[in-house]
DNA sequence: TATTGTTATACTCTATAACTATA
DNA sequence: TATAGTTATAGAGTATAACAATA
């Protein structure tokens, strides 16, 4: 059995000192949801605004990149996929469809569900702003070097992975 | 320069086939801040579980944490360093001082500002709270060992702080 | 005039119930 | 009867404007 996580963190850096001293976190900076929340809140910001030029929020972004590496499933395996639920999709795939990124036809083997496909502009429009996206990253994570990154990305999918 | 990261992904991993095939979402699954989102939305529903016996939800629970850290700062700092904006943290802070938990004083220096500190009950729930979320951590990223823990939130803070 | 904190309100996100059309 | 998708609606979360009290 690996020992317990207990020992004291060391004393609470103090940085720059702009007026306030700043609040000592470490306890919260010890939990793992904590850092993943922070860093992503930190990320989002230039995401924003790089992709603001698409008019793309991140579910967006999700669901044409999925279509986009998976051409034809169906509403219900997209909304497992990006976790949303299918009448909150349908409203999203309806604004997507209104400005020509994808289109929805009814599978003649199930008339029941329909099947996805980005259009030529959204499948251009996806191309353009999955290299945007990995670029931003790369900016909003500066402090890394590309190896670091791998292995960030390596831990946290280990966490959501199975 | 290090080499921008622009090599193919390895094959889409076909985990166990339970009927449908799962999406490819490898390109997704490249960026920092999809990965960061996934992990934490993964660790929510085992943090819910085990704080509901406290009724404190994420944001409850970092107040009251970082009072206890810092007691007798005002909700100007609070209000910052937990990134809700004044007008919503006032509302939090209502609930949980009409549950007893924390004290609002006006500073005798600034009469505008309010102290905030914890009761004897609101520092009791929090120490328990504290013990609770570093367990529930631990079992909710027990695919990781110590070392990758660490490592983890190494990383995750070379994004977000400074 | 600027700042702390509050009230009121609007907007976005997410969740749920009930419906349709197919199977 | 069960499933894919939709509509309508409610709730939680977040953001903004305007105000009172104090500096």
């Amino acid at each position: 059995m690996t020992k317990q996580i207990k020992k004291k963190a060391p004393p609470a850096a103090t940085p720059p000192e702009t007026g306030e001293p700043a609040l000592d976190q470490r306890t919260l900076q010890a939990l793992i949801g904590y850092n993943c929340r922070r860093a992503y809140i930190n990320i989002m910001p230039l995401f924003e605004k790089r992709m603001a030029k698409y008019e793309l929020r991140p579910v967006d972004f999700s669901v044409l990149s999925l279509l986009k590496a998976n051409p034809h499933i169906n509403q219900k395996r997209l909304s497992v996929a990006v976790k949303v639920s299918p009448p909150n999709l349908a409203i999203l795939l309806d604004k997507l469809q209104q400005r020509g990124l994808l289109l929805r036809e009814r599978s003649p083997l199930d008339r029941r569900s329909q099947t996805l496909a980005l259009t030529p502009a959204g499948l251009s429009m996806c191309g353009k702003a999955e290299k945007t996206a990995a670029e931003l990253e790369l900016d909003a994570t500066a402090a890394l070097t590309d190896d670091e990154r791998a292995q960030l990305i390596r831990l946290l999918q280990k966490i959501y992975l199975n």
